[in-house]
DNA sequence: GACTCTTAAT
């Protein structure tokens, strides 16, 4: 039996720390004939690793106050431990001691104050810091570089980088790390490219980046290659390596594959779990994820956020609130992710009272003042036709960036304020020289142009899209330009832009044109543009909008032979009238209409229940029940938005009687 | 012993 020393009794409480078990380490600690810094050190350090900072403040403390000297080693461990706690003053505190035991100018100190003043956003202090080191390392400069990259500038980043006197695999896989994450895939790809080339050996970290930047492509095949050589170095096995890797093959529509990897791992942590997750509901297969996401031992925030996301992609609105509940009952705080997810619920669900509830709970928790959340709440505001208070959150937003200014363009155009709309849209080309109008924000200006019959103005956005803002028109700008010149009645026109479209129009593009025929009593036109449809003929249900749109325009005309056989079409094709649906909700529960089957089972007592109280409620109250998109309008009069539809009430009601007529005749069809 | 890494959201 070897004698115990004191680097014996160091080993085991770093040993156990590193396993995780920390009172089998203190245990040792607290017996240790031969406590010395080392053995000191070994513990602060020892909690840093496992997370618990405040504890390895305290012992720091214990050690000061028992006169044993800390060394540089004990330094950068305390230093790590205020940065992960985000405590300026700790970390000042702590400056002071690093000055007056004589360590400010060592390497290692220095480096991890650079990360403390970074992580506490301090960019001039970790410049200064930076600056008056007499002599830097590798660690620095990344480091350093990091800081540029973490303040958005990219481009200074990659200029120190390149300046770097040495660097290491860290420096490069920190590089491609940022520019994988900030979505600049193809560059990541590059460096590693690059980097390999350069005779560097990718690290776990590097290859866990690079993999994710390929997911991001969909670069399946390159995905496959790292994969295989990953396996053939046995490091198939990290976590990190593997999360990725189930990103990528999900990703790329191989849930199989994905659970192959998963299945390898053989020290699961949480986020493999919660990329397995991600990775059915990215793909529709929401039981195997909730399958997965239930068997989570040690579920976290993103782990509920995930499952939240994954049932809003899907579409299913009712469960993203229950699991939104059992995650509050769960006793897990929601954060801004969640809000954001569980707020774009509301907005589709157009759910004011709920996102009103969201909105104090997310004020109460101090999240009101981020750009996702307050993006969220001003896209719920004014889906849920409550422009107003969309235009106060988005005012008193004090970060803001384009997918915001599209929320609020896009907002204000659909609820009928289109010129205010294009008013914003130049105020944010006017005072954010940094934002850049992408396409989302175009076709918005698009949509607002088309909605106030500003077809010139509208034209002319189109026209300088490439010209001016660099933007490629898409199927949805063209779109937006056939219904703009169909609403307006210039079908030739929009017929013409069709057909000089760069690239097969999509059957949306088609529809626009057909609806502007049925406005305008075009059957030329409309022929054409259902001859066209016909062609295309997409089978999916969804789609099956053009052949109603048809059979309208020939009921209109009284062509009811032309509208028999679109019927037939329609059958033969297996399309079902897509039924429209819409919903409102009673006392925190929601209930469906769907305009085809016509009847809610509770609609006479919802109706008399919430449309009983005011006139125009009851006037609303009769339509709903031939169409029930007429819901909201209702909804909007019992929340006392009604004033704000006053204005379009009159064209929102003619729409419903159209509506009405066009169902009416079809009835009346004779053999229908 | 310090710098880099994987998952969720508008």
């Amino acid at each position: 039996m070897p004698e115990r020393n004191e680097v014996s009794w160091t080993a085991m409480i770093s040993g156990f720390f590193r396993g995780g078990r920390v009172k089998e380490s203190m245990w040792y600690f607290e017996r240790n004939p031969f406590q010395n810094v080392v053995s000191w050190t070994a513990a602060i350090n020892g909690f840093v690793q496992n997370g618990l900072n405040l504890d390895a403040m305290k012992l720091f403390r214990r050690m000061l106050v028992s006169d044993v000297r800390p060394n540089d080693v004990t330094f950068t461990s305390v230093v790590r431990a205020s940065a992960d706690l985000r405590d300026f003053v700790l970390g000042m505190n702590v400056l002071g001691l690093i000055v007056k035991f004589g360590f400010e100018q060592n390497i290692s100190v220095c480096n991890s104050l650079i990360t403390l003043s970074l992580r506490l956003s301090e960019i001039d202090c970790a410049q200064r810091i930076f600056d008056r080191m007499e002599t830097k390392d590798v660690v620095s400069w990344t480091a350093i570089l990091d800081m540029y990259v973490e303040m958005g500038n990219l481009k200074e980043a990659r200029q120190i980088f390149e300046d770097m006197p040495e660097r290491n695999e860290v420096s490069w896989s920190a590089m491609i790390a940022r520019y994988s994450q900030s979505g600049n895939a193809e560059e990541a790809v590059e460096l590693f490219r690059q980097m390999v080339q350069d005779c560097y050996d990718p690290n776990r970290s590097c290859f866990a980046s690079i993999i994710s930047a390929l997911a991001n492509l969909k670069a399946l095949q390159a995905g496959m290659n790292i994969h295989g050589h990953v396996t053939k170095i046995g490091l198939e096995k990290d976590v990190f390596i593997s999360s990725s890797l189930i990103d990528l093959y999900s990703t790329c529509g191989e849930t199989e594959d994905a659970r192959l990897v998963f299945n390898l791992i053989s020290e699961k942590n949480v986020v493999c779990w919660n990329s397995m997750v991600s990775g059915y509901s990215k793909n529709g297969q929401l039981e195997k994820a909730k399958e997965v996401f239930d068997l989570i031992p040690n579920k976290n925030k993103v782990s509920w956020n995930t499952m939240i996301a994954g049932y809003l992609e899907n579409e299913q609105w009712d469960k993203v609130f229950e699991v939104f509940n059992q995650m509050l009952l769960f006793g897990e705080m929601p954060n801004k992710s969640t809000f954001s997810s569980i707020l774009c619920a509301c907005a589709t669900m157009a759910s004011l009272e709920k996102g009103k509830n969201l909105h104090g709970k997310s004020f109460k928790l101090g999240l009101q003042n981020d750009v996702f959340v307050g993006t969220a709440l001003t896209d719920m505001y004014a889906k849920s036709g409550d422009i107003m208070s969309s235009k106060k959150v988005f005012s008193k937003m004090p970060e803001k960036n384009e997918i915001s200014w599209t929320a609020m363009i896009q907002g204000l155009a659909e609820n009928g304020f289109a010129e205010e709309s294009l008013i914003l849209f130049e105020e944010m080309e006017k005072t954010n020289s940094s934002l850049v109008p992408n396409e989302l924000i175009l076709s918005a200006v698009l949509f607002a142009c088309s909605h106030c019959g500003l077809v010139d103005k509208g034209l002319w956005y189109f026209n300088s899209m490439e010209k001016v803002y660099g933007v490629k028109p898409n199927t949805r700008h063209y779109t937006c330009l056939v219904d703009m010149l169909s609403r307006s009645g210039r079908l030739s026109e929009a017929e013409k832009c069709i057909e000089t479209m760069p690239w097969k129009p999509d059957y949306n593009t088609w529809a626009a044109l057909l609806g502007g025929c049925f406005t305008y009593k075009d059957e030329r036109i409309a022929n054409r543009a259902a001859m066209k449809l016909w062609e295309m003929g997409e089978d999916s249900e969804e789609k099956s909008g053009g052949y109603v749109l048809l059979s309208n325009i020939y009921a209109s005309a009284g062509r009811w032979v032309d509208v028999l056989n679109t019927r037939k079409l329609m059958k033969e094709k297996g399309l079902k009238k897509s039924s429209g649906c819409s919903w409102v909700e009673v006392r925190n529960q929601i209930h469906h209409f769907y305009s085809q089957d016509g009847n809610h089972n509770q609609s006479e007592e919802i109706f008399d229940g919430i449309f009983g109280k005011t006139r125009v409620d009851v006037e609303c109250g009769c339509k709903i029940k031939k169409n029930g998109h007429m819901c909201m309008m209702a909804v909007a009069g019992t929340t006392g938005h009604m004033d704000k539809y006053k204005a379009e009430a009159d064209s929102i009601y003619k729409t419903a009687n159209n509506i009405l007529d066009k169902s009416d005749k079809l009835s009346n069809c004779p053999a229908a």
